[in-house]
DNA sequence: CGTTCCCGTCCTCTCGCACAACAAATTCTG
DNA sequence: CAGAATTTGTTGTGCGAGAGGACGGGAACG
């Protein structure tokens, strides 16, 4: 949003026109398609000015004219034209690391997906397996890609804290992953070197209803997702929370029932003993090695039993606190929440509104993720995508091309 | 920081020359006195540039130059000329609303306090009677101010729920106000209009220990202020985090001990409950109405007592919680936990690093307010001075002049 | 005491956006 | 159905802001 990464420093004109040209793009990246009299009161910037815009994206290779959008006009006037993704603009490749699967995608800008792939993953596997399985999707989602696209990134969603600095995943608890640097793995096996980027699920979960799922045009909103662990992303005032080191959202831990069960952090009646994968999974007497499928079997239910119910009021009493330090406007309820609330959406709304402060509690709303379960697939392609809303021009000059035929075997 | 106040629009000439006016008279504000020769090293911006803002900001009245600072020169070369804050430059008047007392002061930019006046507060006084007697010790504190003065605006610290939109108290429970606007009171009882900015204690104290105290150049920090309740300030990737209400921060009512005492938010065992004014009273068997008067009592112990040390304890605990979900580099302990923290430092560091988690526990550090007890006061004339950092030109054209005369009875 | 280094000032240049005028495309209206 | 009204795209001009170089000033260093 702002055209100097760093606070404190002056504007100069060349930042100007990187901002400008990157806050375009990212208009029609979040539209997919729109006019350029929209893009001129979007932006609060001349016709004329934005016509230049245009056209430097369009000799980019970026975009491309697109008829007048039809539909119903909404007054007299010649039509604007059309400003989208041109087909074989740049794109990114995606990854959502699971406990159980991980999925590839190959994400084109307008957060199209254009291929997809995926694959088991044994979680007690190395981590250089699992970067060789990556490889292999990665390998396999660009090969249809055109000559011409640019790759401008990967990203990827892990399961676990990781470092803002470098992308170093600290901890995954679930793939039992101490200090990994992934992203270097897969690049290994890939014989590449493009950007790769980094974060953590539950973050780019936030990240990608933020800008096109359930929460479009919301500021303040929490996506909580629900797995064995538990963990929030923040987006803030539009922007993401991520904490000195990265690692901010770890609501899971936070102190629910000192006289709770052992969680593997070393505490007793964290968030996450009560309402977690594991936690769910007891309540419907589901054994545990199919927690990894929980989702499908709760979707089997029409009606909860006392044992989920609890575990309801459980995950409202802890939104509740959620709602009280944050005070966030939507909160998007991910992973197997995403089959649990529906079940016990009475109890969740009741446990919040019966240990929420008022003030914070009569703005905000919970809702199911807009994406489904490809939030944090999509939210990996929003971070490799960054660096091209930043400056598109030097974004477009670290990308590679033709990485069809540098990954063909 | 960024050239416009909403996401998404675009930056044109007239942003940048207000951005780059705001951001140099920011560096001022903060360092006090400054170099020419550092501003151009910290905006990055050309020597003629810098002198052309320089410039603009003295022909403003606002600041006036100074002899180079004296002191260890790095190296030959001619000595740059300084930028300080002019003698007759804008200022604020900055309110700190406590529960038992109010203070007011004359501050100008550079943070520096003026002029400084306080009274008492009758805790079940009526918010027009609390806001005319404000109003008195504003007459007072700018009595002496030069005519040629501007006033930019009156910042004021609320031990409270304050909303964002429009500065309306929603809820101080300790004054027993609900939806207040003590700001329109207070410039009633003035028969003034000038702009007047409210916030929360906490999050104002956040604020001014980020620019001039003990998280200076740290980008996330949180202010925990301990008094009757509980709350916090977060700064976060170097801004406020308020939420979509304003009302973030509010972790005194952290769910801790559902087993505990009845907290006046309707639930039990509160944080607030176990680490507030009241809890640390009972630990040392203070009686109730002397609970204003806790720092002092505090300041009376060497060694504390055991109630004292599991009081840390909790501390510690909560703490926890903090970090996790927050992930700050530093914690600031204001209120009472001032005093508190250096006799049960122990308790609190080792229930902090019994609960945090190790990624995030590892780059925090606690610390005390480098601005003692007058880090809301501060943060008032902050939030008050902003719009001057936003846009100089626009924030003098609606400051008074001779408010020393207008406000003469 | 001269050299070196750095800073402030002045002038010119460049670049990006705004603005105005005109052409184009559609809707509205009689 | 034709002309007016409206909105947009295009083009050329102007303005403003920062960059950069030339010059002189002031202090440290040898």
């Amino acid at each position: 949003m702002s055209p100097q990464r760093r606070a404190g420093l002056g504007t100069n004109q060349e930042a100007v026109r990187r901002h400008n040209l990157g806050t375009l793009l990212r208009h029609v990246h979040g539209a997919g398609q729109i006019s350029r009299a929209e893009l001129t009161s979007l932006m609060g910037l001349n016709r004329s000015t934005i016509a230049g815009l245009v056209g430097e994206l369009e000799s980019l290779g970026i975009s491309e004219r697109a008829m007048p959008a039809d539909g119903p006009r909404q007054g007299a006037g010649r039509p604007s034209a059309g400003v989208r993704i041109a087909a074989e603009g740049p794109f990114v490749i995606a990854v959502d690391l699971g406990v159980d699967r991980a999925v590839v995608a190959r994400v084109g800008l307008g957060g199209r997906v254009l291929e997809r792939a995926q694959a088991p993953v044994h979680s007690d596997g190395e981590a250089w397996q699992v970067g060789a399985a990556v490889a292999a999707l990665i390998r396999r989602v660009v090969e249809g890609a055109p000559a011409a696209a640019p790759l401008v990134g990967i990203g990827i969603s892990v399961p676990g804290l990781v470092r803002r600095n470098d992308g170093l995943i600290r901890l995954a608890p679930n793939l039992e992953w101490h200090d990994v640097s992934f992203g270097g793995i897969v690049l290994a096996a890939l014989g590449l070197d493009v950007p790769v980027s980094l974060a953590n699920d539950a973050d780019l979960g936030a990240l990608a209803e933020h800008i096109r799922g359930a929460g479009v045009g919301i500021d303040d909103l929490i996506y909580v997702s629900g797995n064995v662990g538990v963990g929030a992303g923040v987006i803030t005032g539009g922007v993401r929370l991520e904490g000195a080191g990265g690692y901010a959202g770890e609501v899971g831990h936070l102190r629910f029932n000192p006289q709770g069960r052992p969680c593997h952090c070393g505490n007793r009646g964290c968030w996450e003993t009560e309402v977690g994968g594991h936690a769910i999974a007891e309540a419907i007497s589901c054994p545990p090695d199919k927690v990894a499928q929980l989702d499908e079997v709760l979707e089997g239910y029409t009606t909860p039993t006392p044992e989920l119910r609890a575990t309801g009021t459980a995950l409202g009493h802890g939104l509740a606190s959620i709602v009280n330090t944050f005070n966030p406007r939507l909160i998007v309820l991910g992973g197997y929440f995403r089959s649990l609330y529906p079940l016990v959406r009475g109890e969740v709304n009741a446990g919040l509104a019966d240990r929420a402060l008022p003030a914070p509690l009569e703005s905000v709303t919970l809702a199911l993720p807009g994406l489904g379960s490809d939030s944090a697939l999509l939210g990996a392609a929003e971070i490799a995508l960054e660096p091209l809303f930043v400056d598109p021009v030097a974004a477009l000059g670290s990308a590679l091309v033709d990485v069809g035929s540098l990954l063909a075997v």
